[in-house]
DNA sequence: GATTAGTTCTATTATATAGAATATATTTAT
DNA sequence: ATAAATATATTCTATATAATAGAACTAATC
């Protein structure tokens, strides 16, 4: 059984999936800014982002640097096969939490 | 905006909706044992269960002794209104992230 | 050397988890 | 009837892990 992912590495590995060959710190940033619509810190995804590759979920490379007007070069992220298989178990524990509910949980007035 | 749930939140919220009129601790710790398929303390449910109580996103009350071969009472927990946005607005970002990625992830084989 | 893009580092806060302690009920033995 | 034993459940406390913010730093182009 591989371990359950939090919420804050799904996003994270799905950003790193998302964005393909572009996927790096800055980046996988403003993607979640913009799936959450709030601004985030940088320690908010490299701290995670790091965790991740250390333990296996992701691996990573370095750049070359591109001329945009200057600036450090990127480390890009792709996702492992581990980080593919947490993300399949975690996304099988959460249908299995939802199946049933899914739609439109009703609310029910208080008891007591 | 409220806030976005925590996957332990999340599990647990569920669980509540699921167990209906027998949502207590003890019940709760029973089912996310079972869909987990590990066994978790009783802190492991308690201490955000009652965080989600005081935030409001659930609310309790306490339960009759039952002759059930002794032992306390019970406390109840329902969802509240608030409680079940949150998850439907966790569930709206859980969609988000996963459209287009949803079936089946395909690993890329390592660039570095 | 000024500016830009990006990452690394460090500190703080929040969450999750374990398990001991406690409370309160029924059952059993005397 | 009452005390001890047992069962069920919650509360409390301590520790480990994760999330977040933002300062510091690095390395490129202008």
């Amino acid at each position: 059984m591989t371990e359950l992912l939090s919420r804050t590495e799904e996003m994270i590995l799905l950003g790193v999936i998302r964005l393909g060959n572009n996927a790096y710190g800055i980046a996988i940033r403003e993607y979640l800014e913009n799936v959450l619509g709030k601004s985030l810190s940088v320690g908010a995804i490299y701290v995670p982002l790091e965790r991740l590759d250390k333990a296996g979920y992701l691996s990573s490379y370095a750049g070359e640097p591109t001329p945009e007007r200057g600036g450090r070069s990127k480390r890009f992220y792709q996702i492992t096969p581990r980080g593919l298989a947490a993300l399949q178990e975690t996304e099988k524990l959460h249908d299995t939490l939802w199946s049933g509910i899914g739609d439109l949980p009703r609310y029910q007035a208080g008891k007591a």
